[in-house]
DNA sequence: CCCATACATCAAGATTCGTTGATAAGGAGA
DNA sequence: TCTCCTTATCAACGAATCTTGATGTATGGG
């Protein structure tokens, strides 16, 4: 544990990351729509099974996914708050926001 | 010129890329202050010149930024619009906007 | 139990990305 | 012009990322 806060630029790069990907974004563009298995993803992607899972681990790593299993299915599902969080970041970024200091959520 | 108008992911692709790595999420958030010249950027960020420029041409060839010469001096600054945009794509995807067909921002 | 289905994980290879150090380009001043 | 200063670009290397195919794990049905 550091002795400060750390600045947790390491949270929004992976969001960022998660996002900066073809397939990834496909699959977030889907679960817009409302939670859905892993195999109806599969299924309008047409992406191999393992391609796949390793993109949804991403997107979950980086806190932009859930999942849920229900019997053999698994199922994914948006995480609302952050989409919100990216928001907030591209709101505070926008110049003249907080010129001088910088404690706003895009330097932490 | 595409025949027709390509679905533009690949946009939005470069804008999360760009944002993704911890010196180019510095650099926007230090010109969320104003312009700055590159040597300004360099001298907060302690980053070699190279390094540094390579970083803002990310950032350029993403739209996220713009840059303007003045003299031996070369200034960059925010683009408000892709900004903008990224907040659109954020409440675009917030499940329950879209649901049903898909033509909204998120998809294309 | 045995097998099929749904999904995750792993290992290997290919590609992309970021860093570094050297070199180039362009403007300003003597 | 010559030189300094600021910035961009290039080549080479290592690291991170993505893809593919194989194997592992959990669940449910017969």
């Amino acid at each position: 544990m550091p002795v400060a806060a750390p600045p947790d630029t390491a949270r929004t790069r992976r969001w960022f990351h998660a996002l900066s990907d073809e397939t990834r974004l496909e699959v977030v563009c889907l679960l817009s729509h409302g939670e859905r298995c892993v195999c109806e993803l599969q299924d309008v992607l047409d992406a191999a099974q393992s391609r796949l899972s390793f993109h949804l681990r991403v997107l979950k790593d980086a806190g932009l996914v859930t999942d849920r299993r229900d019997g053999r299915w698994v199922y994914y599902a948006l995480n609302r708050d952050a989409l919100d969080q990216i928001t907030a970041f591209a709101a505070a970024v926008q110049p003249g926001k907080h010129a001088g200091s910088c404690r706003a959520a895009c330097c932490r």
